[in-house]
DNA sequence: CAGTGTGAATATCTTCACAGCA
DNA sequence: TGCTGTGAAGATATTCACACTG
């Protein structure tokens, strides 16, 4: 019965719900805010007030009593928490049209991480340019991670290359990787592997509509 | 035909796993695999045994006691509880390279979501081709859900027109929207809206692997 | 007898309610 | 007074353990 330390177990819903945070403070900062009480933010992301001051309290105090958060502060201190006061160098493998997309969405960069290799193993795509990058062989993986100083995989194949490509990342030292192929990958314990699954998303929302039609409007 | 649920209220979690249930089910469905067990699925989704016969118990009694699931069949179960079994016309509101990406990406009608109408509000964009389809006017939804039968919307607009393409599929009476942009949308209780998050997966990673090195290792 | 289905036990997450501070 | 920070209560979700069955 070990007792998690505040600051070593956050709910993996929380960090969820951190980023979703981040996201409306960036629109609140642009929108000249100074100040939101924890009612206020609650409201714009969705959530209980409560959660929000919860959420905070994993990581510290940084609200004031009788007035709220200082927009820009709770910005940054909880980018900080996040470890995303920083920028992150990131692989992507597999240079389809979701790969391509991801390589032209501005998102990823004007959030610190920088799409800093694209790779595929089609010869006709190698030595392609997108985005200002030239696509470099998989196999060539592991020498451009150490070059160029990457820590984070997303995988952009088709499913049943999606494993091969994570053995690549993984091989090269990759310390985590996002996957947006529709396939599990396995990875040992010290890399951490995300799934960006559109379908769950789309399935739920095809559930609740049958759902909604199914039940008997009383 | 109809799969009665057992319980009223399913958990959320229940419809994502069941998602990644339906993935690699449908894997092991092209590999020739028989029958399964709980056991074995969970191994290959990388959750526990009994969660993933609680969550089947949700929506009735798929296994064989003494044998396992057969693939097929329970894959087909699921597709019938989740409302999948069937096709959804889906519109796609913002052809950039996301929305471009989006339509060309073959997993969406692979599995039963067509998308039939592909809109945006830049002049330049209208009446171009993509993936087959030619863009048209966001003013038009309207007039296209109802001609085309559109129960689904996407939204892959930059994060500030999101909520005027919501409000567009709003009007033109859509039931779920998957929200791909980076903002929060607001909508009536009777549309469901799923978010789409690039960024809190890979701020997950980037979380999980700063926390890694900030740990003293015992 | 292997493996499902399920109540009971445990663990986790969310919300409440209020003390305490600007 | 107003709003945060937080322990305690309540709600959910996950896992265990085993009765049951093909």
């Amino acid at each position: 019965m070990e007792v998690p330390l505040k600051s070593t177990h956050i709910p993996r819903a929380t960090i969820q719900r951190l980023a979703v945070y981040v996201q409306v403070l960036e629109t609140l900062v642009q929108e000249g805010e100074l100040v939101i009480s924890s009612d206020g933010l609650a409201r714009a992301c969705g959530v209980n007030p409560s959660q929000i001051r919860k959420d905070l309290a994993y990581f510290g105090e940084f609200g004031v009593r009788g007035v709220g958060y200082y927009v820009q502060d709770l910005l940054l201190a909880i980018k900080q928490s996040l470890g995303i006061n920083r920028t992150w160098n990131v692989a992507l493998v597999g240079v389809g049209n979701l790969g391509r997309a991801l390589l032209r969405h501005g998102v990823f960069r004007r959030r610190g991480f920088i799409l800093v290799g694209a790779f595929d193993c089609d010869p006709f795509k190698i030595g392609e340019e997108v985005a200002g990058l030239e696509v470099v062989c998989s196999r060539r993986l592991k020498d451009k991670v150490a070059e160029l100083d990457i820590e984070i995989g997303m995988i952009t194949t088709p499913a049943d290359r999606a494993q091969r490509a994570a053995n690549y990342l993984i091989e090269a030292g990759i310390r985590g990787i996002v996957n947006f192929a529709p396939a599990r990958i396995s990875a040992p314990d010290n890399v951490f592997v995300e799934y960006v699954d559109f379908m769950h998303h789309i399935f739920s929302v095809a559930f609740n509509i049958s759902l909604s039609q199914t039940k008997i409007p009383s």
